[in-house]
DNA sequence: CGTAGGGTTGAATGTCATCAATATTTGTGG
DNA sequence: CCACAAATATTGATGACATTCAACCCTACG
């Protein structure tokens, strides 16, 4: 329960995330710009990180752990409409208000800017705005992947296509290739998938069973997942088998 | 079957959206070199504007009529993944192929910039990228919002939602204001709307005569809908009945 | 050792999809 | 202007798939 802002000083020149964040294209002098307003954050597992509807006195990015946008209808039925990975952008410079609650998924480390400096930075910085209009596509076009998840796939479905996303972003960022096995870990609880996924945790997990009896996964405790066979289940997916590699 | 490209040449000055798309903050001398890189497309009811996957040489604003975003799996199922209403902004400046269909849903005529000149323009005019970022988070709040209810709303709170929103955006448009009963015609058809909600046209089909019985909606015809409640309707929706107004 | 949080599995229920028949509207040519 | 076909919409009967409710398991941890 207890806010841990565990602050951390780490210089852009080795930050993991520096050729795909906000700042992928800045120059050196706007990052020294952005030094001067930046500040690390840290989270534990469970923390709300902000609640829909306040202020947001920041913007940031992932550094590390996970992070989800949930929206929570008034009888508690939840959806989560954004899963936020290492390099993922938080924050609407220009909006107030955060539309959404932002958790910590699991431990997390954030790369915070001062909401309004920040702004500013970004009205004399194309640079930054061209690559936040550039991220901010790219969510869309995820967001809609997911709309299709979610309107039309049986549950197997969604399963499938939620591991196949999760490795793939796992590989790109681990830079291990995609072929051959592919292993991870599972980022997310039952009931955080179902959120995902529009389901109920004992439908996730039904469908998990089915995909481990099927020998279309691998599962090693309850989070550790072996993929033998990618294509194999980007075919359970539903997805096209061709194409999708080159993300 | 033909394509009737039937060009009209008007003036930004009496653009009907002139105040609300992607040229909203641009001042007079911008516009002029808009105007040098624009023409006008008209499209007929059921016309594809772009396949998913083609080059795509312009983008452009909706002026009038409805475009859909639509995606398709291969066994045939199609999930609609955004509804283009006039001023939304068609086509991603910096990416190369289309990733959905686009599709006429009414009659439809657009405003489309030559990409290559549009992106060298947008390069240099904060005044577009800033808009255009604006509109993007925008639709990415559309999206999620969608999410919500793709993945957890039941198919009579699916209607309603659709219900609400086209309402909603009606009233924008036309400037009626959303006190007293609201009246507007469906834009879409059953199977349309049901493309839309990730349900079957039979469902939708069901759930509207449902609401109508229940003396939620009023129906003349099959697509003239008035409202006498919109408060009503949005406990159908499963909305917060408070805020909302506001947009 | 006992409890709590996360996970699995079973049986009954319900919502929505599917298949099918019928109505209504729209458009076309005679 | 009417007749006919095609597209759009409604309604019913049946069944599949996911939810719900419930019991139980596993592992980490004080």
């Amino acid at each position: 329960m207890s806010t841990q802002p565990q602050l951390c000083h780490s210089n852009c020149d080795d930050c993991p995330i520096r050729h795909r964040a906000v700042c992928a294209h800045c120059d050196t002098d706007e990052l020294e710009e952005l030094e001067e307003i930046k500040y690390y954050r840290s989270f534990e597992a469970g923390q709300t990180v902000i609640w829909s509807g306040d202020q947001m006195s920041f913007v940031g990015s992932v550094v590390s752990g996970i992070a989800s946008l949930t929206q929570t209808m008034e009888d508690g039925r939840t959806q989560m409409v954004g899963l936020l990975l290492p390099s993922d952008f938080v924050g609407r410079p220009g909006r107030d208000g955060a539309p959404y609650d932002v958790v910590a998924t699991t431990d997390l480390v954030m790369c915070c800017f001062r909401k309004k400096p920040f702004e500013e930075l970004m009205a004399r910085t194309p640079h930054i705005a061209h690559r936040l209009l550039e991220m901010t596509l790219d969510e869309l076009d995820a967001a809609r992947e997911w709309m299709l998840v979610l309107g039309r796939k049986t549950a197997r479905e969604k399963i499938a296509s939620l591991l196949s996303i999760i490795a793939r972003r796992d590989a790109s960022l681990t830079k291990r290739g995609m072929s051959g096995p592919m292993v991870f870990d599972l980022p997310l609880t039952r009931e955080a998938m179902a959120d995902y996924l529009g389901l109920t945790l004992e439908t996730v997990s039904r469908q998990i069973s089915a995909l481990k009896k099927d020998g279309v996964i691998h599962l090693e405790g309850k989070r550790h997942v072996t993929i033998p066979d990618m294509g194999r289940l980007m075919e359970e997916a539903g997805d096209d088998t061709d194409g999708g590699f080159l993300v």
